[in-house]
DNA sequence: CCCGTATATTCGGCTATACGACTATATGGG
DNA sequence: CCCATATAGTCGTATAGCCGAATATACGGG
C-alpha cells in the first residue's frame, strides 16, 4: 500500500495532473509546450516533467535541442486503472478542457523554424489582444 | 483540476489509505480500532481522521466517550469514482488483506469487555472479569 | 570557437505536512 | 467530587515538497 501512497503523491500537483491531462492527448509534448500551455516557468516545467519521469509515468526522447515528453504505458495496475479513469473524471472539468484548448492555440501558433522564447512572446501578445492576428508579428 | 490534486493529496498518504480501506470493509471504526489494527499512536489516528473528515470523506458519530467513524459517499463524481476504483485495486494487495485481518483479530479480542487501552497493553493477559456490558450498548 | 537556444540541475528559502509528546476536554462510574 | 478513559487539539520540530533565480549542460549554426 505505500506504492498507492506514492502514486497519489505524484498526482496530488495541480501542475503534473495538467501535464498528465495533456499528454493523454497528445502523442508528445516539448517542454516548452508545457510552459506555454501552462503558463509556468521552464525551471517549474522541467522539474515536474522529471518528477512524473521518476515515477516512471512518462518517457522522454531527445531530438536535438529539444525534449519531447510522452505517456509511458504504466506496468502497474493501480496506476494504469486510476490514469485511465482520471482521464475520463477531468474531460469534464472546464478548466480542463480549456487547458487545451489553450495548447492547441499554442501549437497552431509554432512554427517549426520558430524559436520558443519568440513564440512565447509573439504568443503573449495575441493573448493580450482580442483580434488575434497571430505570429509573423516580430519586432 | 484544483480539487482533483488536493483530493488526490488526500490519498497520498499510507496511514490515511489504510483507515479508508478498514472503512470500506466496516460500517463504523471507533478511533482505538484504528489505532490497533494500524499500530499507530493515538494522536496519530486521532489527526488522520481529522483530515479525512475535513476533506469529507467520513462522518463522526459521538457515543458517549467513543467516536465512530464511518465512509461518508462522495458527493463529487471524481472522488466517488476514485474511491470505488481504489477499494478495487486495494483488495488485491497482499498488505491490505492482511491489514484487515489484523483489525478482525483485533475486534474479536474487544469482546470481552475491557478498556481499550487494556486490551491493547495486554492482549494476552486475561484482566478482571467483571460483567460490565460493552460500551456499544442501547443509552 | 563563440553564441544563442532548450533543457536540466542546483541553490536557498519558504511553506506544508507529519510526527511524538504533551495537554485539554468530555464522559461515565465509584 | 475525583478518577480513569477516549479522543481532540496544541507545541515544537523534523522532513518533504514547491518555487524562482541562477547556473550548468548540450546542441546547432555562423
Amino acid at each position: 500500500m505505500r506504492d498507492a501512497a506514492q502514486f497519489f503523491k505524484i498526482l496530488a500537483d495541480e501542475a503534473r495532473l495538467k501535464i498528465i491531462w495533456l499528454l493523454f492527448h497528445h502523442d508528445e509534448l516539448c517542454v516548452c509546450d508545457i510552459m506555454a500551455a501552462l503558463g509556468i516557468t521552464q525551471s517549474k516545467a522541467s522539474r515536474h516533467l522529471a518528477t512524473l519521469k521518476h515515477a516512471h509515468l512518462v518517457t522522454d526522447r531527445k531530438d536535438g535541442l529539444w525534449s519531447h515528453y510522452a505517456l509511458r504505458p504504466a506496468e502497474d495496475a493501480l496506476a494504469k486503472t486510476h490514469l485511465a479513469l482520471l482521464r475520463r473524471s477531468l474531460a469534464g472539468k472546464v478548466d480542463a478542457v480549456s487547458l487545451l484548448k489553450t495548447l492547441q492555440r499554442w501549437l497552431d501558433g509554432k512554427k517549426p523554424g520558430m524559436a520558443c522564447a519568440k513564440a512565447a512572446a509573439c504568443a503573449a501578445k495575441s493573448t493580450a489582444r482580442k483580434t488575434t492576428k497571430r505570429h509573423r508579428g516580430a519586432a
